[in-house]
DNA sequence: CCTCATTCTGCAAGCGATTGCAGCATCTGA
DNA sequence: TCAGATGCTGCAATCGCTTGCAGAATGAGG
């Protein structure tokens, strides 16, 4: 059962080698004749010999795995990223650790698990899981490297959007169509991660709002996950409320399809009955018609990964920041208010 | 910049003891006095010590790792696996790898890279990733511990669902409403992936043919990737073919959002011109009324997290083989053929 | 033919933990 | 008070690979 696997030593013999030469030709290396190099790795080959990971790390002193901490991998937005994200860094050879991070002691776990010094990987990307400034510096003081992503902290690297904007152009389509009575489904994120995105794009709800002489009803505003059915019960709330709105700008598009289902539970149609703006523009948005402010989710993985493989390179620079362009798809959701 | 951190010796030295015993003090292990041990915790708290992991892998030959092989990790199907498994072996103390495995090419190379051999896992689950029972014989007889999800290789353990019967309940339900022409929107999976599921829920949809004295047109089966954009462009085939079909069963709820679109995009209302059933039950789904067969994805990780945690375990049984339950769900997408 | 530069290659010292075994206290019961 | 358990600790050997340094071999130039 346990038979007797090959060690880097075996290799060595078989090829009349030592293991340093081994080690280096195995690696692709230079300093190793071309001869010995077939030589050696014949020998791997017919020992069938795999290299031990632990030890290579302990030796070497890196890890070529890179950790994720996401709020919940299985939300649309993390998986299009993780997927994203994974497919770049796995093609530069390095391993995808996942970790769900839902709680800001999590979120504190993860950092003090994922430090350098632990030894477990090599950088970190943050996925909508704010740090503290204090504690961002604090990681990179100890050498950590990371980058975050939908949201932004001096210390570290960051690929973003503007949220404000997005909000803002979200409400103004509504604006613009006369509605004055909007509905905000704002996003709460997990317990207390420091979400900023909900409270930018509710800066730029208010914005629009501001800017076309409007101060937006505070009764017209709640927070719900990115679940549907949590969406769905609150839209529902809304709709029903004294005064209803006669749109909805809901934070992301999973949430507009909660609206969606409790404007049809009250039998309302969209967009004669009600108006509806999401954000994302969801793989689904397009089937459901739904108007919305399209960010480029995939990209945003892939240009973590670009900057991870740069920090880790051999030059480093200061941290970098791209914010990435978003745009508003008009779909069929947005219409008028009906006239009463 | 660099600065010295603490390594297990520093503690040991810090506490007044050896390291073995600062070792077994901060794992828990028996045999430390109580007083001991808070002194170990305290110094290692006070140096803000952080075990290297590598060094521990090595030393221990045991990762707390767990290799997961996914065809798409964007795929709503695959991260809600993921992220219910996540947090299961995260809960006891495991990471979580994430591996995109897009070929067959890939697929073996990650079995390679994760055999026990390799120190880079203790444990692999494979999601949709089909593999040859010799190579997971070989797998095991090296000491590897897999478990799959959506597929059956009897050296391995496995978490399933009876995919003939998924297809056959989502045939009938359609026949019962006396529809003679049923498109099948098939699932293409990756490259050569020996993708199992299609084959085994076209049986079903065969199966519930023949049962009803029935043979189905060769002609209305299609093949597609679980994109929904993919799908529309193959219903649409479908629909404008010269004899098209009055009901379409599509092998995921995905595939089925295209049939909707493609629907749509030709003027035909659902279920009064086209009816469809899908699986999976999607969080969409419910959205947007589409009668389902529904397995219960997350519990399918969950099971599967378990199964693993077992094996790894003090007690190595044989594998297990558990297959899951699936429901026909009942929505508003199936309706009488109609008649022209 | 000699010297110097240029490649290769091997030696051996780490990397930072874990753990079997032996040794020393302390405790128990007679 | 003494023998035998029992419970804590420390020693030191490992785990398997990487890498700085020095030595050997080869080639080029004069």
């Amino acid at each position: 059962m346990t038979d007797p696997v090959a060690r880097i030593g075996d290799v060595a013999r078989a090829a009349g080698v030592s293991t340093a030469t081994v080690s280096r030709a195995l690696r692709g290396l230079p300093h190793v004749a071309s001869a010995t190099r077939q030589r050696v790795l014949a020998a791997a080959a017919d020992l069938d010999y795999r290299p031990n990971l632990p030890a290579a790390r302990l030796a070497a002193g890196t890890t070529n795995t890179i950790a994720t901490a996401v709020p919940d991998p299985a939300a649309w937005f993390n998986a299009t990223i993780v997927g994203a994200l994974g497919r770049h860094i796995t093609a530069a050879g390095y391993d995808l650790l996942l970790s769900g991070v839902a709680s800001s002691d999590e979120r504190q776990r993860f950092i003090e698990l994922n430090g350098v010094r632990s030894g477990r990987s090599d950088a970190v990307v943050l996925i909508d899981v704010a740090l503290d400034a204090e504690i961002a510096s604090a990681f990179v003081a100890q050498g950590g490297c990371a980058v975050t992503i939908g949201f932004r902290t001096p210390a570290l690297s960051s690929v973003t959007v503007d949220n404000v904007a997005v909000g803002r152009s979200a409400t103004e389509i509504l604006l613009d169509h006369d509605h004055r009575r909007i509905g905000l489904l704002s996003l709460s994120g997990g317990d207390s991660l420091n979400f900023s995105i909900p409270s930018q794009r509710a800066a730029g709800y208010a914005g629009a709002h501001s800017t076309a002489g409007l101060t937006p009803d505070p009764a017209l505003t709640v927070s719900t996950s990115n679940s549907w059915a949590e969406a769905r019960r609150a839209a529902h709330a809304l709709l029903r409320a004294a005064e209803p709105p006669s749109a909805i700008f809901a934070m992301c598009d999973e949430q507009a399809f909660g609206a969606m289902l409790a404007a049809r539970d009250l039998g309302l149609r969209i967009p004669d009955d009600l108006s509806l703006v999401g954000v994302d523009d969801h793989d689904q948005s397009r089937l459901v018609g739904l108007t919305t402010v399209r960010q480029h989710v995939a990209t945003q993985g892939a240009v973590a990964a670009e900057l991870l493989l740069q920090m880790l390179g051999p030059n480093v620079g200061p941290p970098q920041h791209v914010q990435l362009d978003t745009e508003l798809i008009i779909r069929d959701s947005v219409g008028p208010p009906r006239i009463d």
